[in-house]
DNA sequence: TAGGCCATCTGGTCCT
DNA sequence: AGGACCAGATGGCCTA
């Protein structure tokens, strides 16, 4: 009975291997069901329930045989063998049943993870850093909405990364075809970080004040500001949680330098929004939405900010 | 090797 | 009674 459920998990999956959940799975619950069968090695517990059981069991022979209750006082509740045999089973049922409904999230988070603007089949974000991205890009979408301002490209990219880890940042420029380039600072030239969340934990009055050696200038670059500033002038999302600032990684820390992504690192095919703008930079302007063209225009804009000091620097080797 | 992430098991709680 | 949901514990895998 129990092999049969056991053989009947509700995976629909590749065949096991040793790493495999499914192989965990099945091996987890052939351990129980051994475990049931009174195998050796089997958890101490189970073989306490076991113990219980046959002293539960020798006690109600005793009581039949004597055919009078005896009044020991209380002591708990045996279970009988058949009893015991149906919770098994239930918890076993209850462990695929918990699968599955964990299954169902995971489901529902990649799902998540395809209409967040970083998708990538080879390097899939973690649960949560989608739900951390899901949440700025709702915020960011809704800001675009409450203020009717087209966004600043790069200023859009920072808060779909506010509260994000450093990975997941880079998983963003990537996806982007934006590549985080970190220069050598020089002394008074300005930074900024892919984190405008850290400067709304520190209040508007510090931001910028700083100094750029201290890898922690968080004023982003002005001429990057423009339209989409209104974002930064409402309350972060991320101010919320408390947690989310004790946890937030360090802040990246470069001279506002993008470039162009060249290395193919990335899906890109099934990159959301990098497939927005690989489409754009093979449409004509005709063929664009005003919104396109203008954000088209923009990514080339920062091309050309990002490509200049680059290419200054590699110039001048 | 430590730490992050994940899948799974498990017992508790709440609800039907 | 049983299912859904939750959180803690545990162990495996992967990566820096």
């Amino acid at each position: 009975m129990l092999q049969e459920n056991m053989l009947t998990l509700p995976f629909d999956k590749p065949p096991p291997t040793r790493s495999s959940s499914l192989f965990r799975t099945s091996w987890a619950s052939s351990q129980l069901v051994q475990s049931v069968k009174t195998e050796p090695g089997r958890a101490p517990e189970e073989s306490e329930r076991e113990d219980d059981e046959r002293d539960g069991e020798e006690e109600e022979d005793e009581e039949e045989q004597a055919g009078s209750l005896k009044i020991r006082g209380p002591h708990k509740k045996k279970l009988s063998q058949a009893r015991l045999e149906r919770v098994r089973l239930r918890r076993i049922e209850a462990n695929a049943r918990e699968r599955n409904r964990m299954h169902g999230l995971n489901n529902a988070l990649d799902s998540l993870r395809k209409v967040v603007p970083c998708y990538s089949k080879t390097q899939k974000l973690s649960k949560i850093e989608t739900l951390r991205l899901a949440k700025n890009y709702i915020w960011a979408l809704s800001e675009i909405l409450r203020t009717g301002k087209r966004p600043d490209l790069l200023t859009f990219v920072q808060t779909l990364c506010k509260g994000l880890s450093q990975p997941t940042t880079n998983l963003m420029a990537s996806c982007l075809q934006l590549n985080v380039c970190s220069f050598m600072s020089e002394p008074g030239e300005e930074s900024f970080s892919l984190y405008p969340a850290y400067q709304y934990h520190h209040g508007p009055e510090e931001v910028g004040s700083r100094s750029a050696d201290s890898g922690r200038l968080l004023r982003p670059s002005g001429s990057f500001c423009g339209p989409y500033k209104a974002l930064y002038d409402s309350p972060s999302p991320d101010c919320s949680s408390p947690l989310d600032a004790v946890t937030l990684s360090p802040p990246i820390n470069f001279n506002g330098i993008f470039a162009l992504k060249h290395e193919d690192s990335v899906d890109y095919r099934s990159c959301h929004y990098g497939l927005r703008y690989c489409s754009i930079s093979q449409s004509s302007s005709a063929e664009l939405g005003p919104y396109d063209a203008h954000l088209r225009d923009q990514f080339y804009q920062v091309q050309e900010k990002s490509n200049k000091p680059f290419q200054s620097h590699t110039g001048g080797d």
